[in-house]
RNA sequence: GGGCGAUUAGCUCAGCUGGAAGAGCGCCACGUUCACACCGUGGAGGUCGGGAGAUCGAGACUCCCAUCGCCCACCA
């Protein structure tokens, strides 16, 4: 590191740190990864790609600035940092934001329109009917819109000093994330990772799509028993020898294809193997055992339906039970009757929604005396699409699956033992993903039937009938992608011969969001595309994350890790946790409470941001807290002042080395100290725990300007004394290099500022400091302070200033610290304005102060 | 129902391998000291959620309980 003479401005400032050093870096590429490196000097990221079309809030702050509090330490500890930026612009959350922002919606059957003007570009009326356009044009406006975006994303990361490299930038919907999806898929597909499937699947009736097993979530949702009877085929019996059930959802009664209860169940032993008849629509339907059915639910007797629940999928398949689907894939009954069902009594509902089925044949129940009593209420939970409104259906559709061990138990395994090759921060993290895995059902279904995301590189040959035959792939070549089978042909075939009897059609469908993100180290680290970089970067060190997405975006990246290296992507997971509003609620939009990053930056500077998002704990909720802030403004300031308290006094004058230079044992004690704290602060740091080395530094560093610089500072003022003023700023010098240093990974900007008075280099591109080893005695300055104290306190009693003098000061303390009070004598004298100090054998340290009468005024 | 985490001063939280209860904020009082009023000095304030156990010794270790939060689970 190179020393200049200290250029210390007379009134050091925060304000306007931040662009001024963002420039700066920007300008310097201070950041810059450039490979080849070797893999061992290189510490890499697998920066999590912001979902750009959401709003930027104060969790976004709070966790990239965890993770580049790491990436400044390890820059600053030797390693090329490689430290990406990706925005994750694909998909649904991006569709759905360019609906509301130009008020339009994707109809593919509608004709691309050249230089189509959308209606409005912002916040459309309320009532404003959606305006049809097709899919490229749709797409045009995915682009536009994700552009304007990132570039807001991209000026907020820069203002809160994320030490990214922007030059390694990618986009889920660029052409390398595409190309990487589609080949990643490809080989999946060759090594039988990813299969086709028609099958029921959870379907989302508003989107009109796929979802899967890892978007779903439960709410609970007010319903309501409905009790029925089923006529007994055996005796034509429908009074009170009938069977009864419960049902929440009487609409599906048509849909009806058993009914089933637990093989134990004594009550219903006799029933098992007859056959009953569904009330109104007439079905001869089986009565069967099955260990999923629970005898306190309910009467104990379920009816299952293709299909209202996922276990009525079980049992479906299990029992080998007929389809009888009712719900079309716009959440309406299907307008023709499954086969057996009266279809007198299935017109009125076709076409109707479920909710109003529903109450269209609770209507025909009572009137046919078939209800059996009120419906009772309940609340339950149901599953959801995780940004859905309405419930999901279960429909069924062709689909494409990535085996992920749901169906697997050898496969699940292997990725429950690739969580152990990782290191989780916090440890305790791990049993989440154990536990998602351990709880999957079914494969990973990454088809969704929607428009702006990564298509899926296949086409199907069309038979004689015009149908297409799943079973017989047309894929590309790999030197081909990205494709769009939409657009692009086949090998051997013609563009003529698209959807005709013996030609082909492409899939329509694109990928699901996480089968592209589950690619980020690769797609980040130039895999296929860039050797030498990702030779340099893969298995990444770390993945940094919310804890919320394990199941998601790290579960799929594993997965995809695992099929096509055989290894884990990373080494280290560090999961951040939420943020919580003041009363320790969830920080949510609706509640109002949402506070721009923004303006938190300018009223309080981004290092106090960044300090009160440091502070916390890795992987702990957290509380917004504007506090915090401000005391991480006052830390930050405190920093620029004491720099240049420490840089005023100069050089010291000797021109010796450290080692030569502080001779005296109060500072080589102060120096001690220090050397523990950069111990602590880098086995910290190491252990990616930024807020113990935050936390160890920042203790020491307002001992050190409240105690050790006031013992100090009279001494170092001293001309009379050469020797001893310049081991003190021998000492003072080298504290605040290594301070500043220790600070810098949090407060970069401040950090940047003060060291800039006495450096050319950048603070992020020099050493992290190491100890001075020195060797001085770590205890050997405390019984001066508390001496110090002592007389504070006593000033302060008299309510005096702590400037005003004392005649004597008569310090009691047992032998053992008598060595270490003289040595601090002549500092104490100056920092207590003492004029007679003794030392005294005594029991435990305490003084006698008796202070000088006041001057006349 | 299963799993995980939390419970320490009014508030937000440290306290990592067991050895006399800590910090910041807030509050009170005092002080404009030649780096800092975005300041300094001091003070008050806690039977560490409850119970049991092992230990010379527990906020920390073991077990049980309570409360709160999160994740997961099969919607009759």
């Amino acid at each position: 590191m190179t020393t200049t003479a200290a250029n210390v401005p007379d009134k050091p400032s925060l304000d306007g740190i931040e662009a001024r050093w963002a420039a700066q870096w920007d300008a310097d590429g201070t950041y810059r990864f450039e490979s080849p490196v070797p893999r061992d000097q290189v510490f890499s990221i697998d920066t999590p790609p912001p979902t750009v079309s959401g709003s930027l809030h104060m969790g976004h702050v709070f966790s990239y600035t965890h993770t580049d509090t790491i990436a400044r330490y390890r820059r600053m500890s030797g390693k090329a940092v490689f430290y990406p930026m990706g925005w994750d612009d694909n998909g649904l959350p991006t569709e759905r934001r360019v609906q509301n922002y130009y008020g339009v919606r994707c109809d593919p059957s509608q004709p691309y329109q050249p230089g189509f003007e959308p209606p409005f570009r912002g916040d459309p009326p309320k009532k404003h009917q959606a305006i049809p356009i097709s899919r490229p044009n749709f797409l045009e406006l995915c682009d536009e819109l994700v552009e304007l975006d990132e570039q807001v994303f991209e000026d907020l990361f820069k203002r809160l000093g994320l030490s990214v490299d922007w030059n390694h930038h990618y986009a889920t919907i660029d052409e390398r994330s595409r190309r990487a999806g589609q080949r990643a898929f490809l080989r999946n597909v060759a090594r039988g990772e990813a299969y086709s499937q028609e099958a029921p699947t959870l379907w989302d009736i508003d989107f009109r799509t796929a979802v899967a097993q890892a978007e779903m979530e439960d709410r609970e949702r007010p319903a309501a028993y409905h009790k029925i009877p089923f006529e007994r085929t055996d005796t034509g019996d429908d009074g009170p020898g009938a069977i009864e059930i419960d049902t929440t959802r009487p609409e599906l009664l048509p849909a009806c294809v058993a009914l089933v209860a637990h093989p134990d169940d004594e009550r219903y032993q006799p029933y098992f193997g007859s056959t009953v008849r569904t009330p109104l629509f007439g079905v001869e339907v089986p009565v069967v055992a099955h260990e999923l059915a629970q005898p306190d639910k309910g009467t104990g007797i379920a009816m299952i339906c293709t299909f209202g629940d996922t276990t009525d999928v079980t049992w479906w398949r299990e029992l080998n039970l007929p389809m009888r689907s009712i719900i079309g894939r716009d959440g309406r009954l299907l307008p023709d009757p499954p086969g057996g069902v009266d279809p007198r009594a299935y017109a009125p509902l076709a076409g109707l929604t479920v909710k109003q089925a529903q109450r269209a044949i609770v209507e025909q129940l009572d009137e046919a005396g078939l209800l059996i009593g009120e419906p009772r209420p309940i609340e339950h939970p149901v599953k959801f699409y995780e940004r859905g409104e309405r419930p999901l259906e279960i429909v069924t559709s062709r689909q494409w699956y990535i085996r992920n061990g749901g169906r697997d138990p050898e496969l699940r395994a292997a990725l429950i033992e690739r969580g152990t090759e990782v290191t989780w921060h916090p440890a305790h993290m791990q049993h989440r993903y154990e536990n998602w895995v351990e709880g999957l059902n079914g494969d990973w279904l990454v088809s969704r039937q929607r428009f702006f995301g990564v298509p899926i590189p296949v086409w199907y040959p069309l038979d004689d009938q015009g149908e297409p035959r799943y079973d017989d792939l047309l894929l590309p070549d790999e030197s081909d992608l990205p494709i769009d089978p939409s657009t692009d042909v086949p090998a051997g075939y013609t563009e003529e011969q698209r959807g005709r009897p013996g030609g082909f059609t492409g899939d329509p469908d694109i990928f699901d969001t996480w089968a592209t993100s589950s690619l980020t180290p690769m797609i980040a680290g130039g895999w296929e595309d860039d050797p030498e970089l990702f030779a340099s970067v893969f298995p990444m060190d770390m993945r940094p994350q919310a804890h919320d997405i394990i199941r998601t975006w790290l579960f799929a990246t594993m997965t995809r890790s695992h099929h096509e290296f055989g290894r884990v992507p990373w080494t280290h997971a560090a999961l951040s946790g939420w943020i919580l509003d003041p009363d320790r609620k969830k920080m949510s939009k609706s509640k109002g409470n949402v506070v721009t990053p923004m303006d938190l930056f300018d009223q309080y500077g981004t290092d106090a941001v960044r300090y009160w998002a440091g502070s916390a704990r890795p992987g702990v909720d957290t509380a917004f807290s504007e506090d915090q802030m401000k005391v991480g403004r006052k830390l930050a300031n405190k920093l620029l002042n004491v720099s240049k308290f420490v840089l005023q006094f100069g050089e010291p004058t000797d021109g010796a080395e450290l080692a030569a230079g502080v001779t005296h044992p109060v500072d080589a004690s102060m120096l001690a100290k220090l050397d523990a704290v950069v111990t602590e602060a880098t086995s910290a740091f190491e252990a990616f725990d930024y807020a113990r080395a935050l936390e160890r530094t920042e203790a020491f560093f307002w001992w050190f300007c409240d105690d050790y610089v006031e013992l100090v500072k009279g001494r170092t003022y001293d001309a009379a004394r050469p020797d001893a003023a310049n081991s003190a700023k021998h000492a003072l010098r080298a504290a605040l290099s290594s301070l500043q240093r220790l600070f810098a990974p949090t407060l970069p900007f401040a950090a940047e500022e003060a060291w800039s008075w006495w450096h050319d280099v950048s603070i992020h591109a020099s050493p992290w400091p190491t100890v001075t080893g020195l060797g001085g005695d770590v205890t050997l300055v405390d019984p001066a302070i508390e001496a110090l104290r002592l007389v504070r306190r006593a000033k302060t009693e008299a309510k005096v200033s702590q400037r005003a003098e004392v005649a004597t000061v008569t310090v009691h303390a047992p032998a053992e610290l008598h060595p270490a009070l003289d040595a601090a004598c002549a500092d104490l004298v100056d920092a207590g304005s003492i004029r007679e100090l003794t030392v005294v054998e005594g029991g435990s340290l305490s003084t006698d102060v008796l202070l000088a009468e006041p001057s006349a005024p």
